[in-house]
DNA sequence: GTCAGTGCAAACTTTTTGCAACTAC
DNA sequence: GTAGTTGCAAAAAGTTTGCACTGAC
């Protein structure tokens, strides 16, 4: 599916449930969906209104929350809580992933893999009805740990 | 092994980091530590300041939070990211396990699975090392759904 | 015309920081 | 004695709320 075709389908999944709901389909709300479904990875609700300023479409911090709960109530976007906020991602045709997330320089990064996903995918629990999942796994990353040799060696010489 | 044993385990075990990095060894810091291996489940810190409190331990928010953060470094801790506010847990001589988190009603219930666990730990990703991982499970739990149930028959029946 | 939605600012919550007083070493 | 810690309070960061105005229906 290209880029202009998921703007279009996401919007209509947007129409559907603003009427659906008895809410206002708003100039600002189509423009923050338009504006998610552009950025590729994580994005903080600071950064959406950065990127809405950039793109001179003004609208408040209060709407940017506000469409952002119907966006989630809609699943057309997944929340994340990584570092001391909020991060959210677009979640309409996009593949189910997992984050690697650095405990040194706080990067997040993503990865597949078909095995873990199954088996999630496939587990049942008892009272409760499963939606949806996050798997985070933390660690260091190539970069960080490089620079931690580095440190530690310094360290020992210095002794 | 016994509460008492994983009490001496822990906190002889955070005297060594504490000394190996030159930190001091307060009584507020052991008197959190304690506190922290007497709680089952999770805890945030405002949570585990009343406690303290109730215990007629009187400690300030600030050292709280520089405490959680040095025992979240020595591994006896491990931090988990909720409802807008970030959740500790202990971790030493525990089990591995994930949580289920009910959209409706925000609690969390833990749950094990050998197979996710076996599938997660032995998976390797490119220029990353890995430390530890949080699958968070998010759905909506039996009594959530009976009550959501009821609910729409009440509302259908009053179209 | 009406009421949901918006913008703005104030309030609230959670976490971090600066600084004087204190204490483990 | 001295530097790392603590307590307190203020600041910062992230999110929610109240209210007058606006615009989608």
């Amino acid at each position: 599916m290209g880029n202009t075709d998921i703007q279009e389908k996401v919007r209509q999944i947007f129409t559907d449930y603003l009427s659906r709901n008895g809410h206002r389909r708003t100039p600002e709300r189509f423009a923050i969906l338009d504006k998610i479904y552009s950025i590729d990875g994580h994005f903080s609700v600071e950064q959406l209104l950065h990127e809405m300023e950039a793109m001179k479409f003004r609208v408040s911090r209060a709407t940017v929350y506000n469409t952002v709960t119907l966006l989630l109530d809609a699943k057309l976007i997944v929340r994340h809580s990584f570092n001391n906020s909020a991060q959210y991602e677009k979640s309409y045709n996009t593949q189910t992933h997992h984050h690697l997330i650095c405990t040194e320089c706080g990067r997040v990064s993503e990865f597949e893999n078909k095995g873990i996903k199954g088996i999630i995918e496939e587990s049942k629990f008892p009272r409760f009805t499963a939606m949806n999942y996050s798997l985070y796994v933390y660690g260091i990353c190539s970069n960080c740990k490089r620079l931690k040799t580095i440190r530690m060696k310094k360290q020992n010489k210095s002794k």
